[in-house]
Parts: structure tokens; sequence; C-alpha cells
DNA sequence: GAAAGATATTAGGGTATCCTAACAATCATA
DNA sequence: TATGATTGTTAGGATACCCTAATATCTTTC
């Protein structure tokens, strides 16, 4: 299995888990790929049993492409908690180096990395390590722009890009903090939030509230 | 650079130094690849100014093409440090899994995980992490082979192939040790020794006694 | 339900890395 | 120094992954 066909189904799973069809051209603007190489990729990994295609409707993750795509996930995610904790990285320059030490770890390695850090559950921008708690991330949370004004939501994982996270980190938004969502406007596509943590104001574009995952009862 | 190209200038390195010519069959055989197949990727080095090269006789590596050889070199070694002392690997099965590391790991990445393993001058086998160890290794040490009958010498690199490491981890004989060569049989290939470190005696194929690298005065 | 717009596929190519078979140069040694 | 053995190159081809341009299908909207 190559990096490039396991960056494939990791973003597949991002994308659409096992649960939901993913189009080729989300695939595509993910990966920056042109369309074409999407269509050519999928038969491939139809051969190899990680995908379902069907022409023109586009592809799901078999339980095995499921499976592996959370390996790879879990390594990245080890990584991240080793780069920050024990190197001393910023949080938001580890995606980049995760990403290329993810295809290089063979299981041995990750298992001895877990328990070398302490079995963390979550890489440092929230994202569950073991499967039951991916499989609970994935049933329970919601992007914040789903949640109804009024409500009072804990942050519980920003997804992992580079830019995205250091533009939280910026807003002085982290993993954990708390806050009210006091006023979505639609219209001019802002969120006006209260962060009960830090105790101050957090105004968000609408557009990017969808990438803050949050525990919401 | 891709990681094969860097498989290709580290094993020059590895092979010839930057003073020795290397022959494409060498190097094809060290990275089992079929000889034309070199031949051409030499053309390719050459176009990137890691190596000199000259038909029919072989390459050898440019200044910058050995810098950039010790530096992957560096980042492999780091590696095996990190496995076998924070992860716990034996010393013989972290070859393959720093090998692919090496490839992918940022400059930056590097150097705090140098820090973070407190600046080690050795990787688990003997081979230097600093360059002007290396160049000092490169200077100083000897193959085994080449040592006469009498002398007395301290074992401190053993070439890093996973076969071998194990092989001298189990004729206990391990990086520090100080042995006293008795005998050399050219005749049926075997040399005698004795292994002051262990207090027994070690027989050794001449054959492999070149992958010991040691220091004799 | 038909046209417009969005999305996906096919056709035809490109590069990097690998191969085998056939041929050429070099080396070693009689 | 000639010749066989060794080593290296050329020729021709394969695969994986990528592209653009042209075409096909699907979806949305009137």
């Amino acid at each position: 299995m190559s990096a490039i066909k396991e960056d494939y189904i990791k973003v597949m799973f991002e994308l659409g888990g096992k649960s939901r069809t993913v189009g080729n051209k989300a695939v595509a603007e993910r990966l920056d790929i042109a369309p074409p190489t999407v269509t050519e990729m999928m038969h491939s990994l139809v051969s190899a049993g990680w995908v379902e295609y069907t022409k023109y409707k586009g592809a799901i993750l078999t339980d095995s492409g499921t499976k592996y795509a959370k390996h790879i996930i879990r390594k990245h995610r080890l990584w991240e908690v080793f780069l920050v904790e024990k190197l001393g990285f910023p949080i938001d320059e580890v995606h980049k180096e995760a990403e290329l030490l993810e295809h290089v770890t063979g299981d041995k390695v990750a298992e001895k990395l877990e328990a070398y850090l302490d079995s963390p559950r979550f890489c440092p921008h929230g994202g569950a390590i073991r499967f039951d708690e991916m499989d609970r991330q994935e049933a329970e949370l919601i992007a914040l722009d789903e949640v109804p004004v009024g409500s009072t939501v804990k942050i519980s994982r920003i997804v992992d890009e580079e830019k995205l996270l250091s533009f939280f980190k910026n807003q002085q938004c982290d993993i954990g903090d708390v806050i009210i969502i006091k006023d979505i406007d639609t219209q001019i596509g802002l969120m006006t939030t209260f962060n009960m943590t830090k105790n101050q104001e957090l105004q968000l574009s609408i557009s990017l509230s969808k990438y803050l995952f949050v525990e919401y009862n």
C-alpha cells in the first residue's frame, strides 16, 4: 500500500466515514489532485478492496478500508502527541510532520509509541486515538455550525489543518473551552459566542465554525 | 528529492565516502536493483548535482551530495537511538524502521529529536551522529579484517544491517568490547579472538569480520 | 421535461522508477 | 597482448501516479 493510496482512504474516511458516499470532486480538492486522477485511483482502490465504487456516483469505504484508515489516523495522532509533548513543537506545526510519519510507521512502532506516551486518548487538537473513542466522537460530536443559538457546548476537536489550527489558536479558542452561542447571523455569516473558559467574547465566521466539533447535550 | 534518490546517495556514501569512486554494480547490489536502473539514475543524480559520473567508470559524491548523505544518515541514527532508548526496541530491529523514518524527517524535527535524546554521539551500533564525529570515524576506524594478528582493538561500529546485528548479538560481540586477535587462518577463512570484556573466546569468519569496525592504535 | 450547470469519465500524454535482453567497454590474466 | 570474464550501457517496455481537453452523465431549475 503506497503512501498515496493511504492518503486517499484517509481523506475518504474524514469526508464520509464508512456511512456516506463521497464524490470524486471532494476527494480531488482535499488532495489537490485533478478529478480524472481520482476516478483512476478509485478503480485501483476497488481492486485492493478498500472501497466500493459506483460510476458517476462516488465511493464509500469498505469495512477493511475503514479499518485501514483508522489505523493511519491513529498513527498520525500518536505522532502529533509525541511532537507536541516530547519534542515541544507548537500545536499548529505538527500536522505536516505527522502527515509524513504516519505512512512509514510499523504497527509495532505505533504500539510502543503509544505505550511510551502513556496511551493518550486524544491528539493535541482533540482527535481520538483509540478506535472506540473515534467511533464515539463520530457519533456524538457535532460541527459548531449545526448548533442552535443559546446552546452551551464544549469544544472537543479542531479539524487538523495547519492554517485552521493557527487561526483558532490566534482566536484563543482551544480544545476543552466551553462556549455559549449568543447569536447566529446567517445574513452576514457571523456567529457570536462567549467563551466561558477564557471569559471573553468570540466571534466567528460561520463558514469556519464547521471546522470546530463540539460536545452538545 | 525522492526517498529513492536519497537511498542512492546514502549507499554511495557508505560504499565510497567522498573519496572513492563507486561502481554501479555495488550500488545495484546494495539496493537490490538491476544495473541498468542504476546507470539511468546516475544521470539524474548528476543533473541534481549530487554526484560526478564517468561512463563505464563509476560515480563519486560531490560535496553537496556528501553533505546530503550525512544529513540522512544523521536522521537515521537519531531515530535508532530513539527506538532503542525510548521505545525499548531490540538493537537489531531498528534499522528497517529508521530506514523509513529518515526520509520523512524535517530538519526541525531532527534537531528537536537530537536535543530530546540528549545529543547522543553514537547510534546503538556505534555509528557517529555528529558530522565531525562521522569524519573522525571514517578516518580512524578500520575494518577488523585489516587488523594484524596480536592486536588489541576496541569494537566501535557494526555495519547497520539487520542480519549482521542479530548475528553479532548472538555471538555476544557488542560495541565497546575489547578483543585481542589471537589467530587469523586465511586458509579456512577463520579468525580467532579473545573478547576481554566478556572474558571469552570469539571465533569469526573473516568474511564477516569486515563488517566490524574497530579502534586500533 | 429540457436546458444549464455541475460533476465524472475517457482519451491521450507525461515523468519517475523499475525491468529484461542484447550489446559494448573494461579488466585480468594466461 | 588477446581473450574470456566482468561490468556497464542501450533499447525497448512496464507500472504507478499525475495532467489537460474533450465528452458523458447527473442534477437543478425553469
